[in-house]
RNA sequence: GGGAGAUUAGCUCAGCUGGUUCAGAGCAUCUCGUUUACACCGAGAGGGUCGGGGGUUCGAAUCCCUCAUCUCCCA
């Protein structure tokens, strides 16, 4: 077999990627088996992939992987959501640019344009999955605006409106002024900025006193319907009941007391402008003031504002100052920070307050069981710190906005039926006839006298029935949601654990009286150096499939799970995806090595290879105990750094030097064969991370028949081992360790063979003497009685070894040497006495940790025995 | 203002139930080495008062208190 010199990845992932397609290893049906599924977290429908994503479905593929190979009924499905905002703003400049605006077309004509986009690019990111390695079952492919999608999401609308979950009222919600929607609480971005806090001088009605208040928005002065003081507030009792005159516009409003204002804030006064700032609006509504709403959707000034109408309100902010220095109002200007909300979908657009009737979901009672089952571990957050984080958030939650001003996305299915805007809800037009004629007494309604409310419903009101809505579990006859509901893990960032992890929950039990999965895994955020979040408008995030052609997609796998703690940001840093390939390579190597070996029937096994399978079955069974306890608790950096150290340096470093045949002999069949075995294993517990290469390499080492892959092969499950002998390994690797330390010192060459002498104090397992004598080129390995002159010494434990030399030994520095180790030993033994003459130590410590401390003295004791020894007879020489 | 978390080697981070395995890993650094699987490598080495202080305990990186610094979330 021809074979290449390193590994090289891009074929061979796009033959193997295709293969497991052909073979449908990803798809799931539901069969007698016990399910393991996992919904993705649905990217957005515009997006491209980012390193967020390859970290979070790197994860979803190792578990899903993982729980395939253990022989789980395996179903990962993938999907996108229809992301209303990002997508129309989208669709709405690609509009522009041909020369069609939104408000010339209709609704149906825009949307046809939007699907028309979506089948265009929609896919991307799905696609970029799969060079990721992603086992998802393509054949279940979702999309939140499908048509039984949108099914599900109107039918759990009238579901709650039923409840009397959903009302409709006005209230001073997130105005994004560039979509010009309402957003959620959680789709705002708040950032501490520098800014302008400007104090603005009223004039009193009836008198020559002015007030002053303090403000940063001073172009909502004309919004302004009263000024508002502390009642107890000394300085401005002489105000109460007195009317004050807004600047430049001269309406003429109250002087109200309330206890709502800190005394010692500012100047102690406030402007109070209802329709734009929500604490505003609720002392507007304590004291029955008016509402002035002086902002057009667009965010420019109307004509309520009465000056620089049709500015924008930046614009305006300007001119107002100025006006305001002109009439001599502006009394002070000062520099201060705070905190302002940008919009996400739009990241410049400053989000503005504003009065506006909406619909709204009643959260209170639907965070009952939500919080409770988390809290109970029923639902079980890792790391588990984030229960705190849900705790309080589900403690203050507010109602949740759900309707959007928008066209893409389901239309609220509310049908008013006359002037007054009475309504109903129904799931289609023909049922909101047949309730408007009963609610309203009019029998003579006809269906065209319905209209159907404009806005449609928040991306998130669809993405969290995404566990039920899959599996189409709004039928009540669904066998697959039956069979894979509630799913087995959720993975996510943490940074919208209240956007759908939250809000998952809600459904689950509201809908479905069941959680909607049993784990949630929440991934760090993947930062820069500079410890900044990757986002595409900073421009700091590698591009990610460039990456995968650079290191490959093991590469990249490796790289992105090799440091990633669950919960704990990562600092991504590329070198770690060089190691992942330099992984490969090695892997790669090991098996070249493996496959060119000659094997012959007649010869018999080394010693050293007998005793090298004992210790390498013992060393893979304990770090497959390992991995089996780390997989339910997530721990797969962990998991995966262990299966690392165990193939680079346990198999190659040590097995494969040990078994290794001498350059161009053959290796005996029955090595050959437990070389092979272990080998497969190791590929099968790197494959849930490494999916590519074990596949390749796992085809290569044996005849694979058509049909047969890695990806359905058997996880390794680990059988009891006998932990003495890895000790006693590495006891001998001790040994190994001293003499090529010994050669370099003395500048030995590894071909020079050498001899070794054992004075045993203490009875050692010599089975691994003959992998001593390989690893350390010795001729032979001798026990013996007396210490030998003219050799250099070592000790490991409490054993003696001696390996005699023609070279001049340098007395005095071996004296050092010795005299260096017999002080530590002396320290040391001097601390384990210490605690042993405790008496509470003695008393109290567990038989475990008394026999340990018990065996380092005698161990100690014994040491320090042979180094005055051997000191001795080394200054009898001197 | 309320809350959560972090601080361990030059860098990035593990360290779970206090005790063997506990002071670790990877990268970086230094030394030596082409011994035919691999220089994308091998063999070695150095590097730390576990942020400071106090406490609980026979025993603390680990539990508690306190201070400092930083990060994040919510308002």
């Amino acid at each position: 077999m021809e074979l290449a010199k390193s590994y090289s990845p891009k074929d061979i992932e796009s033959k193997w990627y295709a293969y497991w397609l052909k073979n449908n290893f990803f798809e799931s049906k539901p069969d007698q088996r016990e399910p393991y599924s996992i919904v993705i977290p649905p990217p957005n429908v515009t997006g491209v992939l980012h390193m967020g994503h390859m970290l979070n479905n790197t994860i979803q593929d190792v578990l899903i992987r993982h729980a395939r190979m253990q022989g789980y009924n395996a179903c990962w499905v993938p999907g996108t959501d229809h992301a209303s905002i990002a997508t129309e703003a989208k669709v709405v400049n690609l509009l522009r640019e041909k020369g069609i605006t939104k408000a010339n077309i209709s609704r149906t004509e825009f949307l046809n344009h939007t699907f028309e986009w979506k089948e265009k690019y929609g896919g991307i990111i799905l696609e970029q999955l799969k060079r990721l390695g992603a086992s998802c079952d393509w054949s279940r492919t979702r999309f939140t605006m499908e048509p039984k999608l949108n099914e599900a999401v109107i039918k759990s609308f009238v579901e709650l409106y039923n409840k009397g979950y959903i009302y409709k009222d006005w209230k001073i919600v997130n105005w994004d002024p560039t979509a010009k929607t309402t957003l959620s609480n959680e789709e705002v971005i708040r950032k501490d900025e520098q800014s302008t806090l400007y104090y603005v001088s009223y004039k009193i009605k009836d008198s020559t006193e002015t007030i002053t208040i303090a403000t940063t928005r001073p172009e909502t002065i004309m919004g302004d319907t009263a000024i508002c003081i502390h009642p107890k507030d000394e300085r401005y009792f002489h105000l109460h009941g007195k009317r004050a005159f807004v600047p430049m516009i001269n309406r003429e409003i109250p002087i109200i007391c309330d206890e709502y204002i800190e005394i010692g804030f500012g100047t102690g006064c406030l402007k109070v402008t209802p329709a734009h700032d929500s604490n505003d609006y609720e002392i507007g509504q304590k004291h029955g003031l008016e509402i002035i709403d002086t902002l057009n959707d667009d965010g420019t000034l109307n004509d309520n504002a009465q000056v620089f109408i049709g500015d924008d309100r930046f614009v305006a902010r300007k001119k107002v100052i100025e006006k305001l220095k002109e009439l001599g109002c502006l009394l002070k200007e000062e520099s201060i920070t705070n905190n302002v909300g940008y919009s996400e979908r739009n990241p410049n657009t400053v989000v503005e307050p504003k009065l506006s009737l909406q619909w709204f979901v009643k959260m209170d009672d639907m965070v009952k069981p939500a919080l409770e089952n988390v809290l109970n571990d029923s639902i079980h957050f890792f790391p588990d710190k984030f229960k705190n984080t849900y705790k309080h958030w589900l403690e203050n939650i507010r109602d949740w906005p759900i309707s959007r001003q928008l066209w893409w996305g389901q239309q609220i299915p509310a049908y008013y039926y006359n002037e007054k805007n009475d309504f109903v809800v129904a799931e289609n037009a023909e049922e909101a006839l047949h309730l408007a004629i009963e609610k309203s007494g009019n029998s003579s309604l006809k269906q065209a006298e319905l209209r159907q409310d404009e806005d449609v419903v928040d991306t998130w009101f669809s993405s969290w029935l995404w566990p039920i809505s899959v599996f189409d579990g709004f039928d009540p006859n669904s066998k697959d949601f039956e069979y894979y509901y509630p799913t087995n893990v959720l993975v996510t960032g943490w940074d919208i654990i209240f956007f759908w992890v939250a809000r998952m929950i809600f459904a689950g039990y509201e809908f479905k009286n069941e959680k909607p999965f049993k784990d949630v895994y929440f991934t760090g955020m993947v930062r820069d150096k500079q410890r900044r979040k990757m986002s595409k408008s900073l421009g700091n995030s590698p591009d990610a499939l460039e990456l995968i052609d650079k290191y490959g997609a093991d590469g990249v796998r490796f790289g992105m799970l090799s440091c990633s703690a669950a919960g704990n940001d990562l600092l991504f840093d590329e070198s770690t995806c060089e190691q992942g390939k330099n992984f490969c390579n090695k892997l790669w190597n090991a098996f070249k090595l493996i496959i060119g070996w000659e094997i012959s029937e007649t010869i018999s096994q080394q010693d050293s290879a007998k005793a090298g399978i004992l210790w390498f079955d013992a060393r893979l069974n304990q770090t497959i105990q390992s991995i089996e306890e780390n997989y339910p608790k997530y721990r797969l950096s962990e998991i995966l750094m262990d299966t690392y150290k165990l193939i680079w340096d346990d198999f190659c470093s040590n097995y494969l030097e040990i078994v290794k045949p001498p350059f161009q002999t053959p290796i005996d069949k029955e090595t050959h064969k437990m070389v092979l075995m272990h080998f497969e294993k190791l590929l099968a517990l790197i494959h849930p991370f490494m999916p590519f290469i074990s596949e390749e390499i796992w085809q290569k080492i044996e005849e694979r028949k058509d049909g047969e892959s890695i990806v359905v092969a058997e996880f390794p499950k680990s059988s009891p081992f006998n932990s003495e002998i890895i000790a006693d390994f590495n006891q001998s690797m001790q040994v190994v360790t001293e003499i090529r330390t010994l050669r370099k010192q003395k500048n030995i060459s590894f071909k020079e063979q050498i001899q070794l002498f054992v004075k045993e104090n203490q009875k050692t397992n010599p089975i691994f003497d003959s992998v001593i004598c390989k690893l350390s080129n010795l001729s032979k390995i001798e026990t013996t009685q007396e210490k030998l002159n003219n050799s250099f010494s070592f000790i490991v434990k409490s054993n003696e070894y001696f390996v005699p030399l023609s070279q001049n030994i340098d007395l005095d520095s071996e004296i050092l040497k010795i005299r260096k180790e017999l002080d530590y030993t002396h320290g040391f033994l001097k601390s384990v006495n210490a605690k042993l003459s405790n008496e509470k130590f003695v008393n109290n410590a567990p038989e475990q940790v008394l026999s340990i401390e018990n065996k380092k003295k005698s161990e100690a004791e014994a040491k320090i025995k042979a180094l005055e020894e051997q000191l001795l007879s080394l200054e009898q020489k001197n």
